[in-house]
DNA sequence: AATGAATGAGGCTTCATTCAT
DNA sequence: AATGAATGAAGCCTCATTCAT
């Protein structure tokens, strides 16, 4: 490696290491206030610098957000994909599934505030349209899996799978809301729990 | 009656009534914009009048804001109270409860989507304090409850009911973001489906 | 006429001429200052408002440009079809045309000013591409008229009528930066020496 | 000449060589963006440097209009004062001069266009006074000679030189705008063309 | 009850400029 | 000689709010 190379190299490192510095300050920014009500300067101020200062970095305010959720779903979708390619059958996979789901909370609990809080107001613009095709795309997947779970008799018939994967999505998104990585549970302790309870219910069996 | 009082009943009730169009109007415009991307002159073009002419009614946007919450509610209050009050066991209160959840969504759900949306950036303000109050209400009034069936032996109590009650809480509020009234599905199937997943679980049983 | 009629009449002219006002105002001193280093703020202190009010009026600044600009050059649109449409030789037309751009310099000196200074610039902007399409019309009218002369033996065949045509056309023009409505030379003074100069030329003859 | 002298001379030549390069594209883009809209950075862009490093060769973005005006109208006026003190009669005097400004234009046409457009806003200016101050000299002596044609009855009497004077430099500097060096016209058959029309006029004797 | 015009604060963004490297 | 990151002022525009009518 020449020293040059090796330059270069630190640079466009340290380049991507502070975007990502200061995305990570936005999405938890975005987070707590609401990308509406969330000011620039406000970003800044948490990072330490001037508000015009950003547009070094970033296009717009826009842009952030644009990037923290792009990230947090082609992440997501990975994740997603590395389950379905496992071969498991409907139950093993939805439990694959929902704990892939808390464990890239875990890892991005600010962007998925914003998903869970923004994505629809941000769909109406066109660049933000990629939130509605992930959307669909994820629905599609959970229908499939609910029905196949029912098909091979893993999943009770008599619910409406439309409407359990809109509470299951739903559950697990919105606890972004109120969980904080290090606290008392682990997401894979909270993803067990969640699993008992969907999975068992909260009855007990006589 | 004399003529005189009733005008101005008339007037009184013509002005309340007023209000509640608007109220609803400007919950419309809240949940589906989000509160702060929502300008008053939007609130006002669905109206269809012009935006000063809302300060007629109304001191401020947040004042807007503060009467469709606090009265969705006090309504909420009221429905779980006659819940509560019916001395029913563990099990059949927490489905009074949800049915009750349901039902306020049908009715509310813009409040809902706006309570449940926004309530955490706005008690921030002085003003919104109560419903963080509130929320501590129906916390404890959950925790309380999912304890209570668990030392009775209806609902498992290997369970974390502080996780429990959050998943219950979120699943049924966040609902009011898909919910339609008047769409494929009553809020009282709704809520049945809910209940039959929460409590007795996804999974057939062998 | 009803009143009612008379006053929503009254309304609408108000509003006609309070925009009337401004966009004079702006005019002069989009003129004097330059389009781009003008600020809405210098607008609006010269019309005696805060600088968001101006938006109460026109939807931007660059909407204000339009409007000046628009408005012009459809009355000198006007003013060159009705000397057209006289049917007078090319002499003459070409008097009636140069009396007429001065004549419309004088009850337009600001948005001439405007045009000449910054159309080049502000024709980059989709919006302003009809300032390019008016130049092309008005520069083969020029080439027409002055073809038409050294045909018809009154203008000399030895001068190239594309440089001509600008020659004359600029200096029209760029009159409206010294140019001074009121001042010692009307515009029909400066339109009479300038004829005097182009169509005899300087120097006395022997 | 020693090697050290010859290195000294070198990057002092060098450093003003780079300077001059510099001025000569920011001209360019000042004369085709305009000077209030030309940010530093299309400059540097233009130069194919960042923003900050022209800060290293000019102290601001005044400093290079500054120079690229003051060189422009030092070599004007020298060609001016190379005419008048050849002792010429008034119409060779005024053909010179003619003749002298468009070959000016040709080696400086973004200057010029830079001059026509935006002196009289930078005037405003302290640091170019000298604007204002080359103009009126220029003026003084367009008058001079104007006034002394007419005494000598080389140029028509009825006209006024003031108007005149006006006529002429407008359209001499206005010329920049579209002229192109390396065009189908040459800079010395544009002056002649417009000597031809200012002296003899446009009609046809009879 | 509502309009129309304005206010004034503040938001997003741009930009000339600086400076350590 | 130039880069990269930042500054801070200012620019355009939006918006909650006011008030005379």
């Amino acid at each position: 490696m020449s020293p040059r190379r090796r330059d270069s190299e630190g640079t466009a490192a340290a380049r991507a290491k502070r975007r990502a510095e200061l995305l990570a300050t936005a999405a938890e920014v975005f987070a707590s206030q609401g990308y509406a009500a969330t000011t620039v300067r406000k970003v800044a101020d948490a990072a330490g610098i001037l508000g015009g200062s950003l547009y070094y970095h970033f296009e717009s305010k826009e842009a952030m957000a644009d990037e923290i959720l792009s990230t947090f779903l082609d992440e997501l979708c990975a994740a997603y994909e590395s389950v379905l390619h496992r071969g498991l059958n409907a139950r093993d996979t939805l439990e694959g599934i929902i704990r892939e789901s808390f464990r890239t909370l875990d890892r991005h609990r600010p962007a998925v505030v914003l998903y869970q809080n923004e994505s629809r107001h941000l769909a109406a613009n066109e660049r933000f349209h990629y939130l509605d095709e992930s959307r669909r795309r994820f629905e599609e997947m959970w229908l499939t899996l609910l029905r196949r779970g029912m098909a091979e008799g893993a999943f009770r018939a008599d619910l409406d799978p439309d409407l359990i994967h809109r509470f299951i999505r739903d559950t697990v998104w919105v606890a972004a809301t109120w969980y904080r990585p290090g606290g008392r549970l682990s997401a894979d302790d909270i993803a067990g729990q969640y699993l008992a309870l969907v999975l068992d219910g909260l009855q007990t069996k006589q």
